[in-house]
DNA sequence: TTATCTATTTATAAGGC
DNA sequence: TGCCTTATAAATAGATA
């Protein structure tokens, strides 16, 4: 786990992996006895190696009997239920890996699409080259980014006329929000003429797309989603 | 063990420890786990707490179980020997992290006074209020740096000997050899005339101070030390 | 072989939510 | 309570001595 991430596979070389045995066997003993002491509980280890004679365990040969013996009185099936196995540890870490792996991904995506979308700001219309799966998620970008600048403005709203008790007709000012919003793509002289009617046009790309109850789910980590409108033959 | 340093002990906030419990039976366990499948070995361990009814074990039931079998087939002496018991495992840590500060001291000792050298060196005289104890441990630098500049002198001729098979006498430049040696002394303006015949002269202190044997230790780490030439009486 | 030395990877203590 | 994030401490792989 260092200068290089070493694979959780059985090491081959024989020098590596009593290296490793012995540094790994020593600090295994020392979280064993630091989370004993910290949280003050019954803890024990046993190691078997074919370098030593004898199993090395933590803490001493009585502990080690007395944390056994409360063990051996359970049934065996209580022993199974808490129990932290090969199986379901291995199960539990591939999972947590896939997830990140899913999570990095959509993240990715949808700076991508971010991307693409001040491309667009800037050149003032949808760029020529973009694909129709790329299109397809800047439509999703662009409609959640409208539904929450209109959240924020209902929000606003609700908070000017409770304080000032003033009822009036919003014009929000739609590119303030988004360069609010998308703070690390200011500076880069978008400054376009964006008033228009949020309240109106909110949905307009949803509504087009026909996407039905679909459009609360994020479209990015699955590049080849069909989403209905575009038949999946369109791209092939 | 981040955000801060967490000391080895009972960790009295109940919040606080089961969260850390949790965090560290976890780790733990992935320990074990790795060192049995990155070295192919048996290993097992069971942790008690309050927090759950069943004890938590790796790696199964069974593998404990055998685990246990062969730890309980072996004589209870036998079991003491290659064992890791909470009072050795203590004191090994309080032994290193004692050589740790000794080391440390030494190595701060030793540039403090290589600094006090240069100082020296800059001023072309002894500074007339460094201490005695400095003084010693400046007289003891000075002769190691001669000492190693004539190591190399004598592993040099002999080389350039063999290499041309000529035979003359050598005439050293100490200074360079003192700037070879001390790399990160260079640029502070010392381009002293220090061509002396090093061979004569390295041992001028040292001789001076009727020191003995026991030159050859290291005096820093030891402030108080008394190395016999100046009494003890001297300082106080 | 065993101890040291670093560059990295992991583990995790505090703090938010 | 439990999970996530972040800054920091600790573990440790590979290279050397």
């Amino acid at each position: 786990m260092t200068r290089k991430k070493v694979k959780l596979a059985f090491i081959v070389n024989d020098a590596s992996r009593k290296a490793t045995y012995k540094k790994r066997k020593k600090g295994l003993m020392k979280k064993v006895g630091e989370l004993s002491t910290l949280c003050g509980i019954d803890a024990c280890a046993i190691v078997y190696s074919p370098y030593d004679p004898q199993p090395e365990v933590w803490p001493s040969p009585i502990g080690v009997q007395r944390v056994l013996a409360k063990f051996r009185r359970m049934p065996e099936l209580e022993q199974s239920k808490k129990m932290v196995n090969q199986d379901s540890f291995l199960r539990q870490r591939i999972l947590k890996a896939k997830e990140q792996v899913k999570k990095q991904s959509k993240d990715n995506r949808e700076k991508e699409i971010t991307q693409v979308m001040f491309q667009c700001l800037s050149a003032g219309k949808i760029l020529p080259n973009i694909s129709m799966v790329d299109l397809n998620d800047l439509a999703w970008l662009i409609d959640q980014n409208l539904k929450d600048i209109n959240r924020r403005i209902e929000t606003l709203t609700k908070k000017a006329q409770s304080q000032a008790q003033i009822v009036a007709p919003v014009v929000p000012d739609v590119a303030a929000k988004i360069e609010e919003k998308e703070e690390g793509c200011h500076g880069n002289g978008l400054d376009l003429d964006m008033n228009i009617d949020a309240m109106e046009k909110q949905n307009w790309f949803t509504n087009l797309l026909n996407n039905g109850g679909g459009d609360e789910a994020l479209p990015f980590g699955d590049v080849n989603h069909s989403n209905g409108f575009w038949p999946n033959s369109f791209f092939h």
